[in-house]
DNA sequence: GGCTGGAAATGAACGCGTTCAAATAATTCT
DNA sequence: AGAATTATTTGAACGCGTTCATTTCCAGCC
């Protein structure tokens, strides 16, 4: 089973060929993504550069789409550590908020192009790529969990109650819509992304701040009832005014 | 020229035989969509349901997604007058603006689904058929400035000068993130949208009201300040402190 | 009538993502 | 060891959207 264990030897890393091979489809498959785009690679373009038959590839991954879920996967191991040191790195809330969504930009910067051939099916959940879809979920949550502590981490801003649970939510949700922004950013070096990163994060801490207030009570509250509304609708039994 | 040209009849309405083969083949298209879906059409098969061949059906429609273009242009067309009446029907900026997106969600309403077809690529302002695309700008620009009518038009909401110029393509925004709300709605009878429609507007009307208050003047500038770089952004010379 | 040029119509062919039955290699069982 | 089972590999084939060289149609002109 593992034809690296050579007879004569002991102690051989017990790594499959298989997943060497899927391995180097994949890096083949993303090579090609970042220099031709994603619609422009084919299958059989990634099969021949990496050496195996159309067939194999596929025996490797159920689709197309299926290499850009491993994209997925290997990126946020990748950037596990880096947010890890960004959360511990920062102290106060716009900073960590600031340096993690860094980790992010930085990460994706070499595959901003291909991103977007990806990313353009965002809005469809039913769509497996979609950071909303069902196959995503587990990407997704892992991710609002960073936010959700970073929230917890963070002493400088304190958030009403009946706003907390669903604040990570809301931040990453503010999180991908800036990476959407930044993906169809046509302005040079995508300042104009870097423009609206801060501006609008200036924007959401003093919007966090003043949601504390007691005159904004009401209003909050029926922001979060929006919220609830809006999220989940798992068989709410909404009353008829609220 | 004019096949229905009769020879002996002098008073023949000119329309071209081609129009009408070209009307069909979006007839019959839009009909295998509503009942099959979009994916699950093919061109072939609108061809042979058209009584054309392939190639005909591309002499008229580029793509198959001009198709569905087509059906935009239809969609628009068809609900000019009733949006007319609606504007006329309503005297306050609620009921104007209820009435106004009640015209969309009926005339869409048998298209719901294949709509989802169609606007799952809505965020990728490069697709020819994203809401945000240029392909589809004459459309967008022809609705926003119904909205901008119905602001003009309602004497029972002030909106703050520097907000006013940005307020019909915010409300567009927000009516557009309704319908995809709408789409993908999964709950019975897509009551979930109705509520959200519902409880959405009504704050939204109290944070147009609110919005004329002095003391929220810096908060409002920051946020006029972020629209402008976010919907533009045609190389801005932005200071680098706002 | 025949001629002509553009509009309309055609079906074969291409490249694509994907599927699949079959062949081959590797591993496990006896 | 050999047999049985499982993992991997293969290329042909399918259905799709799309393209294109070619043919057919038809109104206007001689």
């Amino acid at each position: 089973m593992f034809s690296n264990t050579f007879k004569t030897m002991k102690a051989a890393i017990p790594i499959k060929k298989s997943e060497v091979t899927r391995a180097r489809i994949l890096d083949v498959a993303l090579d090609l993504f970042r220099r031709h785009g994603f619609e422009e690679t084919t299958m059989r373009g990634i099969a021949a550069a990496a050496g195996v038959s159309l067939g194999s590839a596929y025996y490797y991954f159920q689709s197309k789409e299926d290499l850009v879920m491993a994209f997925y996967e290997r990126a946020i191991d990748a950037m596990t550590p880096r947010m890890e040191a960004a959360l511990s790195g920062a102290s106060h809330f716009e900073e960590k908020m600031e340096t993690l969504m860094a980790v992010k930009f930085e990460y994706f910067q070499p595959n901003r192009t291909f991103l977007g051939a990806l990313l353009r099916h965002s809005a469809d959940p039913q769509n497996r790529l979609s950071p909303f879809s069902e196959a995503t979920r587990h990407i997704r949550e892992r991710d609002q969990a960073y936010f959700a502590r970073m929230i917890n981490e963070s002493r400088d801003v304190r958030v009403p109650t009946e706003l907390a649970p669903h604040l990570p939510k809301l931040l990453w949700l503010y999180q991908m819509g800036l990476i959407l922004y930044w993906i169809y950013d046509r302005s040079p070096g995508q300042r104009q992304t870097r423009m609206l990163r801060k501006k609008s994060l200036a924007l959401l801490v003093s919007g966090l701040k003043m949601s504390r207030f007691a005159l904004l009570k009401p209003l909050r509250s029926k922001i979060v009832d929006l919220i609830v509304l809006a999220e989940g609708g798992q068989g709410y039994d909404t009353p008829n005014e609220a």
